[in-house]
DNA sequence: TGTAGTGTGTTGGTGGTGTACGACAGTAAT
DNA sequence: ATTACTGTCGTACACCACCAACACACTACA
């Protein structure tokens, strides 16, 4: 469980927050069941205010991603693998949506897209 | 010259506006030394007020992007056909970087990152 | 030549939304 | 009871977007 997040630039800290333990859960590395870091622990991790974490888990029990029992945990909901599996597919069809828009506002083919993407690939270290 | 902007959302109107014009100089959809919309035109057509748009203008301008006279209009600097592909490049290298973390955070492969793009493709609407 | 008119971008003041904080409340274990 | 953990509540602050008035440049016309 490895969190880095942008204190600057204008997006929420609690929304990098959300979309982190998100994509965690989607990728299987945060099974159904598990325990999630609590809100102090992550908030001194991250050097943050408590109630900024809580935020971005209560957005996450909402969603049925993460479940809360009070004064023991939050903890990742019992998620069946086909929910899962959806969640991931969800999530990259929007990052991918989101990255095309902007390769093809700079007139970017569909081959120097990806060739873009292969590229990055090698230099971007992994989480 | 076709912009469309979220007013929702928690990206500043502001800064959209500042994404869309440097993609559009970095696409060479607007040419060096050709004119953007006036600051009050570009206002009216995004509903929005003139503050606004004056604002992504001025980053533009600090960023040597646009260039501003005074009583006449706002124009895009005199770029050399090297800073113009330069600037595309780094912004295709930014949104692919991007693109790329969030996909190895979900555990994805190379080709189903790849294969995503192709398919997002085919579904979003030119701009 | 000067004066009004229309175009441009800019500035100070204001209201409102939402973030992130410090302090608080609840629960389990010792 | 007390301790140490959990998550949550009210509030100051920052930032955004709006409004109105401003400063500058060019043009038309008398």
């Amino acid at each position: 469980m490895k969190i880095d997040i942008n204190v600057s630039g204008p997006v929420p800290i609690w929304r990098q927050i959300e979309d982190r333990i998100r994509r965690a859960v989607a990728s299987g590395a945060l099974p159904p069941g598990s325990v999630v870091p609590s809100v102090r622990e992550l908030a001194v991790r991250l050097q943050v205010n408590p109630a900024t974490v809580s935020k971005a888990y209560r957005h996450l029990v909402d969603a049925d991603v993460l479940t809360v029992r009070r004064g023991e945990g939050t903890f990742v909901g019992a998620l069946s693998a086909e929910a899962v599996a959806g969640l991931r597919e969800a999530e990259l069809r929007m990052v991918s949506r989101e990255y095309v828009r902007a390769a093809r506002a700079l007139g970017a083919t569909l081959g120097e897209a990806t060739g873009a993407i292969e590229t990055a690939w090698e230099e971007v270290n992994d989480g």
